[in-house]
DNA sequence: CTTCTGACA
DNA sequence: TGTCAGAA
């Protein structure tokens, strides 16, 4: 989406990726992680034995936009936040608007048979 | 050797 | 956010 985006490693063709590997693939340090972990409810990896933490694909490309979002253009954390929360709330908006959209071609459809 | 939690700067 | 200790 951003130019930075563009310039992180690309994302391996694995499922799940450690601590370790995350930090590298979004160039945000380990404890940083674990930190937006508290702040983040979005940011869920899941956990394994020992606790270790095991992230996906949508987490990788979760972290690198709040990372865009508090690094790249000044959002605090708390900015950053409601940015995400609104950002799924249009989603979910467009989602239930496109079912009554489709509800309402299905109707006319019926009126022309 | 890597990662985790908790504590403290 | 950075760093360290001690456990797993």
């Amino acid at each position: 989406m951003s130019l930075i985006e563009q310039q992180l490693p690309s994302i391996p063709g694995k499922r799940y990726f450690t601590i370790s590997e995350t930090s590298g693939l979004c160039e945000v340090k380990q404890h940083v992680l674990r930190y937006w972990e508290q702040e983040f409810s979005q940011l869920r990896p899941i956990k394994r034995k020992g606790n270790r933490r095991y992230y996906q694909r949508h987490d990788v490309l979760l972290i690198r936009q709040i990372k865009e979002l508090l690094y790249d253009n000044g959002y605090t954390i708390l900015g950053a936040k409601q940015k995400l929360n609104a950002d799924e709330n249009s989603k979910q908006i467009k989602e239930s608007a496109f079912k009554d959209i489709e509800q309402e071609v299905q109707e006319l459809i019926d009126i022309l048979d």
